[in-house]
DNA sequence: TTGGCAAACTTTGTGCGGTAAAGTAAAGGC
DNA sequence: GCCTTTACTTTACCGCACAAAGTTTGCCAA
């Protein structure tokens, strides 16, 4: 049982950085919620975020072909819809394993009454 | 139903950024699973990081009350010791319940079987 | 007894990247 | 026709993560 784990058994290494930064997290599950796409104003309103900031994001996660980027014109507007890929699907819901884990871990590790912290041999 | 969700609905702005770095929340997930606490060697082995890195977390980590950090000599050899704080500890929870608020939006939202995304009226 | 090597950190420097502020463009009222 | 609003993009700053170098102390070997 020991053994099972490797010696830095919580470096979480696997954790995605494009997709753990906070903003970026906050779009994606966004848009993995919402597989027909959203658009810029939709995100902006939901992740809570400035214009400048939402924009710069998204070319973050499309360069990190996470998501794609269409632009058309919606009553002679432009606009700019968003959606995620397969890839980007596969990569959050690994990232998301990885937070599982995380509690997990914590949970498996949690004894709220040793407040003395007497137990956990090794 | 629609109502109780805040236009912002993802935005998570509770994710503390000071526990949500990769290195701190590895750190803190070894301390909250040991409450004893961790040497600084065994940290630097279980988290995967360099010394210099762990060092500068470590402070980062103090100064916003998250750990105690004492140093005693042990075996003539100087030896710098971690544990959570009451307060890091709660803090530290509160993060976890937002990263499962992230996994329940998504079991919530997610359908596997919609690969064209025809689905989800609104 | 000192010279080297290793353990156990700390300090410094650099570059990336998140954020905000400013800029652009076009529609639509007044 | 100008001023505001919507819908973004671009630019600039600055804080922070990371790594590399520095420091201190102990131990072994010659």
């Amino acid at each position: 049982m020991r053994s099972r784990k490797p010696r830095s058994a919580f470096a979480y290494d696997a954790l995605d950085s494009v997709i753990h930064e906070r903003a970026r997290l906050s779009v994606l599950t966004c848009l993995i919620t919402h597989p027909k796409g959203l658009g810029f104003a939709d995100l902006k309103t939901m992740c809570a975020l400035t214009d400048g900031n939402l924009s710069r994001h998204l070319q973050v996660l499309r360069s990190a072909k996470l998501i794609d980027i269409s632009k058309d014109v919606d009553h002679s507007r432009p606009h700019t819809f968003c959606r995620i890929t397969a890839n980007g699907r596969k990569r959050y819901l690994e990232y998301l394993a990885v937070l599982e884990q995380v509690i997990k871990d914590v949970v498996a590790g949690e004894k709220p009454d040793t407040s003395d912290g007497a137990q956990v041999p090794a």
